[in-house]
DNA sequence: GTCGGCATACTCGGATATCGGGTGTCCGAGTCTTTAAGG
DNA sequence: CCTTAAAGACTCGGACACCCGATATCCGAGTATGCCGAC
């Protein structure tokens, strides 16, 4: 139970894209930026087009460019859009199953492990909900030394 | 980012070793309540054990049995006893790799990034930690009839 | 000088190999039970 | 009848294949750009 890379990858380049102003910036230079594979970058941008999150500008000058303002972009927004929005824990109702099914008929009523489980993922989700990008841009914001260099990487 | 369907058998089985009374069982018969492939089962309650949440019987009329009673079991203790303790966000600083590494020389602060990823995550293992086995037995014996099957199963 | 057309280069987008970890299975080591014989 | 020893069967434990998804890569479709010629 790993998270993709590519959601790391996705942070770190919706971030970028914010500190250049809004331009069209193409995947090759923002996978430049941390020395990560272009064309599989390019993969992860695509999930963030299709999630909304990014609109594509196809042609030369062309490239990628933030949909909405970091402040309406939450931490789920990202994780959803590479990962998508299956559960973790996935159940396969196994209580029905076996001598046990055999017994005793399909009960109605949810599974409690799995209503547990789904509990402590709300949790995880609503704690990914309630943290903005542009929360995590402006702790970056405190070590300027760090945004400057990729704003020159960039530029 | 799929969880292992080993938490799965692993939660629903250490709920039914609590209730046949607390003799050892073998893997076969605990496998065979919910149609489960003894072997990989197998698996799972040995990553228990080494978790310290089984205790194992070698020999005939051998088998597993919990080491503690259900009140002292948590989500978190069964998950981490299967997927390991590993973060589910790995964080590889690709902050400091690539061009922008060239320019500015690596922070010495945490990486913004992971620590908001790490606080949901935190997040989550609390709600694990905050959920006890105990718990979600009562929850499953507010249907008799389920539990009943199951003791009946393993009779 | 200006307009229109065209070749070009650059971009995204999806289709295609490769690799690692979860999934599933099998067989050997060890121990308790049972059974039988002997005292 | 009790003790004892050995055979047997059942259990755990770890080592061995298989398969699906993440990882990584490549090539084609499409468009803005820049250039060239005509007017």
């Amino acid at each position: 139970m790993r998270m993709s890379k590519g959601v790391e990858w996705a942070l770190h380049t919706l971030l970028n894209l914010h500190m250049t102003g809004g331009g069209p910036v193409g995947n090759a230079q923002l996978a430049a930026v941390h020395g990560l594979s272009s064309t599989y970058l390019n993969k992860q941008l695509q999930a963030l087009v299709k999630a909304g999150l990014l609109t594509s500008v196809p042609g030369a000058r062309g490239g990628f460019q933030l949909a909405r303002p970091l402040d309406r972009i939450t931490l789920l927004d990202v994780v959803e859009a590479i990962e998508g929005d299956a559960r973790i824990f996935h159940c396969a109702e196994i209580r029905c199953c076996g001598r046990v099914g055999e017994i005793a008929p399909a009960p109605t009523e949810p599974c409690p492990v799995k209503m547990a489980m789904v509990r402590a993922e709300d949790a995880w989700r609503q704690a990914l909900a309630g943290q903005t990008l542009a929360e995590v841009h402006a702790e970056l914001e405190r070590r300027p030394e760090v945004t400057g260099a990729v704003r020159t990487a960039l530029s």
